[in-house]
DNA sequence: CTTGACTATGTAATTATTTACATAGTAAAC
DNA sequence: GTTTACTATGTAAATAATTACATAGTCAAG
């Protein structure tokens, strides 16, 4: 159940369902997701919790935000998920699964469109993290132990976003080397 | 819904429940986990589905195993998977939301515990992945690409299991002399 | 003046996953 | 001889997550 605790560390810095959502996408994107269905209704489980507090704001556009503030519950509800230590749930990457049974495909033509197609999605994916953190130097040019608290944490993470990207974007070149090397 | 097709991914070889449960926690511990309470449901419904048949052998110790093979249906079910192209899931880990959030401990030496923690996970985790790797070595030592399609396609995985679990090794001890340096 | 893109919040139904429970045989160590 | 570790199969209950649906306001382009 990591959601819950993480809305409480997003909303350590108050924020609407729909801006939360766009974190998750842009900021998040190379660790977690969660969907509008998923976030509003943990939301109200946490409001009743008394974890967090509502607090009406018209909108530039569209209807009124309720903007969440985590009260002081909340808070020590985060810090104690962080003691409880890592949590280290098991990976679930599908397209993986695929590409180890991509044997059963007896046309190589069609195992190497896989690849292709998996190569052009990782490397849109990133981009992404790319931009994210140009965005962040942008803001923040030392170096990263130079950085305040509410940016070194988070740059930390995407240091290994970028890690973790290239290494999978080099990985699947070098299959569909492999592969051509096969047919 | 992937646990579907693994499961018709694994059994192009027959096995029984137990001996998939291994193959989840030993060969795709880097991409894929899931439990006997998931496994035996799935291949009941895969078995009433007709896309599976079932077959009873003694094991060497313990009660009867259930050996499962695919049916020319579970095959084709397979096929149009991986014709379906990559399945690409959000990742979700949790440990990473922890990092990202872990400037809201005050305690600079719990924030270093942490990091040291998940250190500590992720080589171990690592070791799991190269002595796999070092046992599909032994039995099959050329090239990878003069493996036959049932080691090469495995072998492309495990390939970038190591890459990934090493940029992650990497990232952890980093993140340490950083921290570290912000002491 | 209407369509499309985007902001904003939510519910309902279905599916998937995890956790806990329940059973039972083998085989070696103590 | 009994405890521990492992093999082997399953069910039940609780949680979590996805997908589809439903509503409504803003704003710009055509």
């Amino acid at each position: 159940m990591s959601l819950r605790h993480i809305l409480l560390g997003i909303l350590q810095q108050p924020k609407s369902g729909y801006d939360i959502k766009k974190m998750f996408d842009q900021v998040f994107n190379n660790f977690w997701g969660a969907e509008l269905s998923q976030i509003y209704p943990q939301l109200r489980k946490l409001t009743d919790a008394n974890m967090l507090t509502v607090q009406e704001e018209p909108s530039d556009k569209g209807p009124n935000k309720k903007i969440y503030h985590t009260t002081p519950a909340g808070k020590e509800e985060l810090v104690q998920w962080l003691l409880s230590g890592p949590v280290t749930n098991t990976e679930k990457l599908a397209y993986l699964a695929q590409t180890y049974f991509l044997g059963s495909l007896d046309n190589n033509q069609q195992r190497l469109e896989f690849l292709e197609d998996l190569l052009e999605h990782l490397k849109i994916w990133h981009q992404t993290l790319l931009d994210v953190q140009q965005d962040m130097r942008q803001h923040f040019p030392d170096y990263p132990h130079g950085l305040p608290d509410e940016e070194f944490y988070p740059n930390l993470t995407l240091m290994l976003g970028v890690k973790k990207v290239g290494a999978k974007v080099e990985w699947a070149q070098e299959s569909i080397e492999l592969l051509k090397a096969r047919m």
